[in-house]
DNA sequence: TTGTCAACTGCACCGGCGGTGCGGTTCCGT
DNA sequence: ACGGAACCGCACCGCCGGTGCAGTTGACAA
């Protein structure tokens, strides 16, 4: 790592705090500056501009995310082989670790986007439709090999199927913020694997 | 209604426009009087600050809500008398209402503010709270109502179905701006009426 | 008819913020 | 010894949210 990107990881690590923490508007360069304490002439060294923290921000979101998502698929297959029961097992997990976090999940990039508080650019849409698509293929992909083994008890298309799980987590999140309760999060996750469960098997358990 | 009350919604209608198209942040004071003749003066004698316009816009947002479940849920149950068939049919009216919807569903105030682009005051995250309990409590008394006479098939916790209502349509508007694609929020509704189907239903259909 | 009050207008001004421009400095690798 | 990456310092711009205050208009009531 060169001694320009550690600035920029910085001054990336103390904006993605306060975005999540106040929204992107409410956050402002001359505070992130006395965060990092970098200088403005610095931080437009780095950045061309607000969007393009913006973009960056988002990427980087998007690379942690991916990250968490296979490190949890990979801890459930090695627990089970079953297509299904791995993806069950993803889902306690992911609920497990939305309901550790002690003041709930801080809040989605990509929502904060689509509610742009300032007009973005094309290029910030186009990453935040990159990443909603990335999302549908893994969950697609989890779909199709569950329904390989398990036929589904109605019609499900796979790419609503996949959006469902999407969904749910970012309407998931956006309820624990208007309720103030970190809990619902998990327990919404919890409702999906319900309806997982529902879709694929044929017991009543 | 007052002189005074016509010219407060016509700022308010003109800022909810703007809001939703373009956030809250990004809505400048000067625009509105722009679009609505009004002399900035004016603007401050009916709203204190920007914040109290966001919770006029939030308060009338709630009342339409209101007005808009309950003319979809009493034309369901002027059709069907199964309470399972009235929600079952409610969400099909309400896929068609948001496929119907060109540029798709603008965007819900609730969301907009928990992804609060300026930090709002308490008083605007307690009308969100107590806008998301009231979802919570009409989804939760059709959910006693079906249950009542469709045992649901697996053990489901009525307040976790009420909210899993309002995420997936909080989360489909998401996914549907995010995707770009209008079609994805009546789709996930279709998504989420299965998922009841799935629940409540001992057939297969 | 006069007074009163809600509902404004017009204007000057403030501080914060995003952003620009530019000249200088420090330090690291070659 | 030199060039370039990685900054610092500072002056300046325009927009925006917001304040303050004096003045105007029109409806309605005494």
């Amino acid at each position: 790592m060169t001694k320009g990107g550690e600035t920029r990881n910085r001054i990336l690590d103390a904006a993605h705090e306060a975005v999540v923490a106040k929204g992107f508007g409410a956050t402002s360069i001359d505070e992130l500056l006395a965060v990092t304490g970098i200088s403005k002439s610095g931080f437009f060294y780095h950045f061309r501009d607000k969007t393009e923290l913006a973009k960056a921000l988002i990427e980087r979101y998007f690379a942690e995310d991916e990250r968490i998502y296979d490190a949890l698929f990979a801890r459930a297959r090695d627990l089970v082989d079953d297509p299904l029961q791995v993806f069950l097992l993803t889902l306690r997990f992911l609920a497990d670790a939305m309901a550790d976090l002690p003041r709930g999940h801080p809040g989605c990039l990509v929502a904060l986007s689509c509610y742009h508080e300032r007009q973005f650019d094309a290029s910030v849409r186009d990453l935040n439709r990159e990443g909603a698509l990335m999302w549908r293929r893994r969950f697609r992909a989890m779909f199709d090999e569950i329904a390989g083994s398990h036929p589904p008890r109605t019609a499900i298309d796979g790419d609503d199927f996949a959006d469902m799980i999407s969904s749910v987590l970012e309407g998931g999140i956006v309820m624990s913020k208007a309720l103030e309760d970190p809990a619902v999060l998990p327990r919404q996750i919890l409702m999906l694997r319900t309806f997982v469960r529902l879709a694929f098997q044929a017991g009543t358990t």
